[in-house]
DNA sequence: CATGAATGAGATTTCATTCAT
DNA sequence: AATGAATGAAATCTCATTCAT
């Protein structure tokens, strides 16, 4: 990659780091142009070189949000269990430094895409690739064979990742100050209950209760 | 209650049934006074003898989701069996007309609720109400007793909620003329899987696979 | 009129003066809204109650333009003599306070018509309009029957116009300070020259040189 | 004149161009910077190494103007009558490629005249090389001779130039697809009207009607 | 009680100009 | 000589809020 484009990347990296901070802390209508070229430490003007205007950023930080989907679940798909996956998959948003502010912005981005159709195409594809990305990690694994519900891999993929959206989206509730640690702590206890329902092996042996 | 008063009850809820609906269909920040007042078929300045300012406003129709979540759990727990709470509960958000609408604002009363404490403390007392009428809903219902996986109540709870939370969330995303039977059908889809999860005794008969 | 409409119709009124005064003394596009909104005595914001956006500003003026010609026509078309009716007409613009603001602000406007169409359309309109006038004019006149050159009345009114608008085109080169007499005075010149011209009798007695 | 200055008159003189053609397309006020070296097929850097900012770009073209201006008046006195040397006048602006571009550019810098006062110099300056012009024009014709209203050379120029630039005013409302030849064919018709009027021998025939 | 004209701060966006490379 | 990234002032337009009527 020539020293120009890697600068272009940069400058645009930039932005959209500051843009994604900006926007999770005070959502995107709120957040001024200047908050953005502020908090990246450039001009206003600048901003407009790289995009042509406000609703691109968006757009781009929805893209790098689908981006970002896609790599955890091919991540996830690494995982040698279903739960580990599921444990990758649920606490993908609690590493950010500055709290909530992932879960934040994720939920701005389902906002927007209930007005705006651009973001709402991406949004939709991100949904579709969550989607079949879970239906790929359960059918490739052992679980699967237990499943005592016979539960299409389908609903079951529904259901996760309808869980770790809500409780995603429960997290944004918690006092800020909230540790990353205990945020973690938190989805993995989320994500393990809903594993032991859908594959506890325990079930059986409290078959007859 | 006196004329006036109920006069003076009539206009806020005029103007919060507009306000809710401009809130859904544009984002809070995106909705101006004028917006409401045109909606609702008054002028600017009568907002401001109802509400201090946009704030209140806001504060007042997540004072009011408090009370419809209340009220809402009060009818699911007249349900005779917790599935049919459930089905009550999942498709709760499925009944506005122009659609998505109630399921846009709650996405934005969270996302506010991340950055204004006043609405993160409504919305907080809100998760917690759901949290513990379900888990009354639970404790009374006869399915606890076949719960094969010996699961906290609490547990259990913050799991349907957070499904319930998630496939509202994910409601959001399916095309503007999905017709509400359809989102209600969807809906219950989740919430059967969910309870065929949690309580389907044809678990144990699947138990030896 | 109701008092209601007619403060209405003085606040666009005063506004569209101020805006007049901006546009001639510093073209459409060096004018800022501010400048208007100074000039008016009034904020910016209030501009925008009674226009969309600066080209509904410039409409508005373009419309009123349309409207003064009409007059004007209608005035010149009350004159006894064609003579008279031309120097109504070609000293039209002379009478205004700061010097040269009307002639430069029709510039402007057949500048603006070349690049805005919605502005052509009605400049166009004008012109038609000022064709048929002076071709009305000349239809009525008693010099008609002394036109030596059996000429087109269209073509003359062409010509007239032509003439007249020429000249106010230059104008606006005079000083700054040129008083509203001496602009007067040339352009009458210019209109009397014409005439002689067109209709001078005293071109017969000549006519064997 | 060495390579070096050939060829920044060259760069100047692209700029030069692409100016003008942005300027009449889009008027001096709404053509950036960006769009002039856009059109001329470089940066906007190398721009303010031929010219110290945006007017003097315009101040280059107005004397560009004035240079032109020259050259037509030269070319007019070579015709070999007046009525050639008219056609040759007020046909100027109708050969540039695309329409109303020349018309548009040169409105513009009586507009800017009326407000800038370095421009207002140069076009003064023009205004009187194309009156001294045509006097001389008129000095050196036969047509003088026959001047059936004993005018003023002087006053008989002025006439000229004001149907000249009052036509051209008027052709930037053609349509914009009108072609070269047709804006050619009003141009001339307007010219020979007013020969005929100034000079017609046909005019004593008639003298007695 | 009700209106909506009025304000002015602030948001988005553009653009002439500079300067390091 | 040439580039184009960068700046920041300024322009257009919006909107929460107030207040005279």
């Amino acid at each position: 990659m020539s020293q120009r484009s890697s600068d272009v990347l940069d400058r645009r990296g930039q932005i959209l780091q500051s843009a994604l901070l900006c926007f999770g802390k005070c959502g995107f209508h709120q957040t001024s142009m200047h908050d953005i070229s502020e908090s990246a430490g450039i001009s206003v003007g600048l901003i407009y070189r790289y995009f042509k205007n406000k609703e691109e950023v968006i757009a781009a930080l929805a893209a790098g949000h689908k981006k970002a989907i896609a790599e955890l679940l091919e991540r996830a798909g690494e995982a040698p269990t279903l739960l580990q996956a599921m444990e990758i998959l649920f606490t993908s948003h609690c590493t950010e430094h500055p709290p909530q502010i992932l879960s934040a912005f994720v939920l701005d981005l389902f906002a927007e895409a209930s007005r705006n159709p651009r973001v709402a195409r991406v949004v939709r594809d991100v949904a579709r690739a969550k989607a079949e990305g879970v239906v790929a990690l359960i059918a490739r694994s052992d679980e699967l064979k237990k499943n005592p519900h016979r539960l299409d891999p389908r609903a079951i993929a529904e259901l996760i990742f309808a869980v770790k959206d809500g409780a995603m989206m429960h997290s944004v509730l918690c006092p800020a100050r909230t540790p990353a640690a205990q945020h973690r702590e938190q989805q993995l206890e989320v994500a393990r209950t809903l594993w032991r329902l859908l594959f506890s092996p325990i079930s059986h042996a409290n078959g007859h209760n």
